[in-house]
DNA sequence: AATGAATGAGCCTTCATTCAT
DNA sequence: AATGAATGAAGGCTCATTCAT
């Protein structure tokens, strides 16, 4: 049944698949045929649609990073101060929409990807350079700016580890613990920064903190 | 050249250039060939030595790990002290002879694919477990056991979220700033600790820390 | 030249090829190349269609079968009475469109591979079965239980030794001369079994008789 | 530890080998490294006492015919009279030393080789050859010449059809119930002859038959 | 006499991609 | 818009055979 406007349904529906399938995988080895029968369609369709299996990836790959950004900004959106904004950020990260097994593990499979898929690679920088200036921006007002480059390096090194832990299962912990600890991380770093920069932190902040 | 003796150094050489062509590729997607030409023999005689290519992907992990668990070792025997341990352990994952691209990238790949594959989570899990006991032994000499987990879990995945920027390239520090900020985070914590216990940190000990 | 509809010819194409190729080889070492080759198709496809080179076979064999258990059907259904019937079973077997060489060898490379690949001892084991008691049933009508069994286990190893030598070529016999010496079996064991009933043949039915 | 004198030891052990090997597998699908493996050696050796892998085949061929032949002679020495020596002409088909389900299927995949390889189908038709001739040379003396041929014939498929059975387990009789089967044929296409030459049988040799 | 070492050739199978309809 | 049909290219694995020792 020919259906016109069926675009957008189509490339979303292969989307989906491919990080279903990724996911379930838990590795790029995957193959078009899967991919195009789970969304319910031909692997000449889904072709058809993305040109090229690697292309289906980069799609797959920017619409996990897209809403990983859409969801950075609402956090934002909602909070009060450098510290809450850091906090936001963090969050962002372990969303329940996309903290998922396997969501993480499709991600992942684009994380390791980017060592050497120069498309991969640039979507890649795009999220790494954003999620730094974000985090530098807020420790910015909070710490020198030396500090804020290290806190905000130690902090994406914490969500990586964390997320392929989280793919692996070895991740005991759940979604609040795992937040819990990034934020933990940034209180000890900020308190040390503020003990450093003889500015201890505001009691009443620390109480609200995880 | 038929030799008698080859075994263990035909052996050897595919797994030296199974680690090779993988980190080179960045994944799995090696194939047999590439290794063999490589380790300069044919996929016939690689295929006599391991039987097949999983059970040289198989091999190349395992010996990873054992060197892993050989400097580890090597480490600890210099080490005095709890403190001191840890740094050890810490140093063994970023020692200069395996913190190469090549070896962290091939190690990323093993790491990913024990998400599905048995062989490989078992040997991940040796790992992983190993890690986890030598910091909570040490640990739990200087905190309590409930933080002695937590920060275990900490600094496994501040390690394993290092080596992932590591492999692609996006780590801009060098192997003493890695080392750096994992140490410094086991300082915050254990003085986080320190004071949670009333039991403040030897002001000696710190001055011999990183 | 792309049309609809090509399965059940392509599957037909294959079975043909498979079961000339065999015969021609006279065993199973064929490749699947060879049969793609023969049906005008490439691997790949052949493939497509069957799954693997195991299915390709055994579709072949169960091709031989079925059209084996139509002609006994068929040449059933035009008899009357026991001895016309028995006479009608083994002239199936030695069907003018089936006993040549290559099915006959073909036929023969199942048959052996049966012994130990279990799709195949099945379909042989059905057509066994079958002709055993389509064998027994009508014996049973002229002679008692106990030589009933007899008989037709005498009938089938004489039809499988007519077949071997057939195959090999080994048989200076044409197929009336085959199904002769069968019938002649039966007409003297019938006679035996008569005589040893104290039933004395029925003169007119031998007259008809080949 | 080499030593002189070993070259029929090794080749026999290689033939014993092949047809151990090829009556387990009921194919010739069977490897030189398994052979090898089976007698004890390596395949190089293997290679160097038979040259090729073909000729290894043929030598365990040769082996079977060469012990059937004996056989023959055997149980002919003692037999008196043409119906005892026909009788032990079949008997020697089914000896118990060699009429085991291994060297049975063994002899079952050289029968189909036949077919298509010059050197079996030569062997073969020296074992097909001698047989016929000991069946008719004896026959002769019982019935006339075309009688005896077409009995040879019978005679000659019904054991073909008996050991194929035999190799797949079709077969529920045992060694003397299936020999039982082929006298019975004798007797009664003698004593068809018999009748049809005005010759009764003599009753006091009917009485000492199976 | 004996073997470990080594490989070329080949086979089954998979899969991304194209095309006619 | 959609798909069944079709294939070239490649990859893992096997194996008979050779050779230096």
């Amino acid at each position: 049944m020919p259906k016109i406007g069926m675009e957008p349904i189509r490339r979303n529906a292969l989307i989906e698949a491919t990080i279903d399938e990724i996911g379930k995988a838990g590795s790029l080895n995957v193959t078009v045929a899967q991919i195009a029968r789970r969304a319910g369609m031909s692997t000449a369709l889904a072709h058809h649609y993305f040109g090229s299996k690697d292309q289906m990836f980069l799609a797959a790959m920017r619409h996990i990073m897209t809403a990983f950004g859409a969801r950075t900004r609402a956090e934002l959106a909602a909070a009060r101060g450098p510290r809450e904004r850091l906090n936001a950020i963090i969050a962002a990260s372990f969303d329940e929409r996309e903290f998922r097994p396997e969501v993480v593990s499709s991600w992942l499979s684009f994380y390791v990807q980017a060592q050497n898929n120069p498309g991969a690679r640039r979507l890649l920088n795009v999220y790494t350079g954003r999620l730094h200036s974000n985090l530098v921006f807020n420790l910015r007002q909070l710490t020198n700016i030396a500090n804020a480059h290290a806190i905000a390096n130690g902090v994406a090194a914490l969500i990586d580890g964390l997320y392929i832990r989280q793919a692996l299962h070895n991740n005991r912990m759940d979604r609040f613990q795992t937040m819990g600890l990034v934020w933990d991380y940034l209180d000890l770093k900020l308190g040390q920064a503020g003990r450093m920069m003889k500015d201890p932190l505001d009691p009443s902040r620390l109480a609200t903190s995880p």
